[in-house]
Formats: C-alpha cells, structure tokens, sequence
DNA sequence: ACGCGGATGGCCT
DNA sequence: GGCCATCCGCGTA
C-alpha cells in the first residue's frame, strides 16, 4: 500500500522560505526503510521555524552540538530530543548556514501500520498512532541516528512527493508549545486527510 | 471534553 | 537550577 509515493524531493526544494516549504510538505511523504521494513506516512501538519530572528526557534543559540544540523544544507534532517524522552524530526530549509527549518508534527499512516502499532502500544486507533511529533519518531523509529542525514534519497529517511494539497484544505494558524512568538502564523495542517479513519489533526 | 501534572534527560545560565 | 518545538493518564464534568 504505497500508492502515494513519488521521487524524493530535491535539494532544490527545500532551498526556499521555511513557511512555504512548510506549506508545501503537506501532502508529501514521510518514509522510513526501517530494518522492520518500509515505515510512512503522509504529512498533514508542520511547522516552520525561521531562523536566527525567530524567537522560538532553536537556531537562535547559535550553531551548537545540538543545533548542528538545522545549519545544514536544505533537505538535511535535524532530529532533536525533547522533554527527556521524545525525538522530533525537521526538514532542514533555505541555504546553508541560515539555520532554518520544518517540525514534521503529524503524518496519516501509509505503510508498515502493524510495526507503527507495536511500537506505540497496544490497542491504539489509527489517528493516533502519528498525529504529533514525538508520536511519528517513535512509530517510524526516526532517532538521533538520523540526525544530519540527507532527505533528498540518499539515506534510510526520505521525503517524497505526494498528492498536492490544494489552498482551501490547508488551515494556518500560531505554533503550539512555544514560548515565544507565540502568536506568528507558522503552523500548517491539512483540514481534512483524505485517508480515511483521520479526523482529528487538532493538535 | 476538557485541564492538570508527572515522567525524564540533555543543554544552557 | 531551570527550561524545554511532548505525551499520557487521571481527575472533574
């Protein structure tokens, strides 16, 4: 059941504005080849983080152990580790060195649902097996082992293209969990995920 | 349906 | 020492 996958996006891709790389992942495709076999999903919620002058963003602390890889160059996975127990996976955007980037924040399950489900419990619906950013890491088993890797098909983490999410499906609203520029309209989702058994992308 | 707080560890002040 | 780009379970309704 991969009827939505493409080629992986390019470079060329990537190398814009984080809010319309933002708006123009919904609808890809996440994919993982997993040792437990090929893990996706199609993206229906993201959020962009600027850069430097963004508040809210990790690069504003500069290029650091951690940070290292949101300064990489556009299609670059930076992958980071939060509250202690949870990974959270970006597209690196824009050119080298900006330090700009997308939060991956929910997927619709695609391929490998039995592996998705095993690793995140028993006995869970569907919708909430990848409808947050820790949720998708742990289900696609995306780790710091893939932080720094290129997303553009040269490694296990891949984003490829998918059906094209047209202007009236997609909702943009302020990014949750933050702190700080609590209020800019960075946060992308998809009002209503074709595959079916889906509602509830409010997170 | 909500709201709240605990878990848990790396990194920066 | 405190802050996290989170998640889950438990409380009250």
């Amino acid at each position: 059941m991969r009827e939505h996958e493409g080629a992986p996006l390019p470079s060329s891709f990537y190398l814009r504005d984080a809010a319309l790389v933002a708006r123009d992942l919904l609808g890809a495709v996440l994919q993982h080849e997993d040792v437990a076999g090929t893990l996706s999903g199609r993206i229906v919620e993201t959020e962009a983080y600027l850069g430097p002058h963004d508040p809210a963003s990790h690069s504003v602390v500069g290029r650091t152990a951690r940070t290292w890889h949101m300064f990489g160059p556009p299609g670059t996975a930076y992958v980071y580790f939060i509250y202690g127990m949870h990974w959270c996976v970006n597209a690196v955007t824009g050119a080298e060195g900006v330090g700009s980037a997308v939060l991956i924040r929910a997927l619709t399950p695609l391929s490998g649902l039995e592996v998705m489900r095993q690793r995140r419990g028993t006995a869970r619906r569907l919708s909430s097996l990848c409808d947050g950013p820790g949720k998708l890491c742990a289900a696609l088993g995306i780790t710091r082992a893939h932080d720094g890797l290129l997303l553009t098909g040269s490694s296990s983490l891949t984003i490829l293209a998918g059906t094209p999410v047209p202007d009236d499906e997609v909702l943009i609203g302020p990014r949750v969990g933050i702190s700080k520029a609590v209020d800019w309209p960075l946060r992308f989702r998809v009002r209503s995920p074709h595959a079916s058994g889906d509602q509830r992308v409010t997170r």
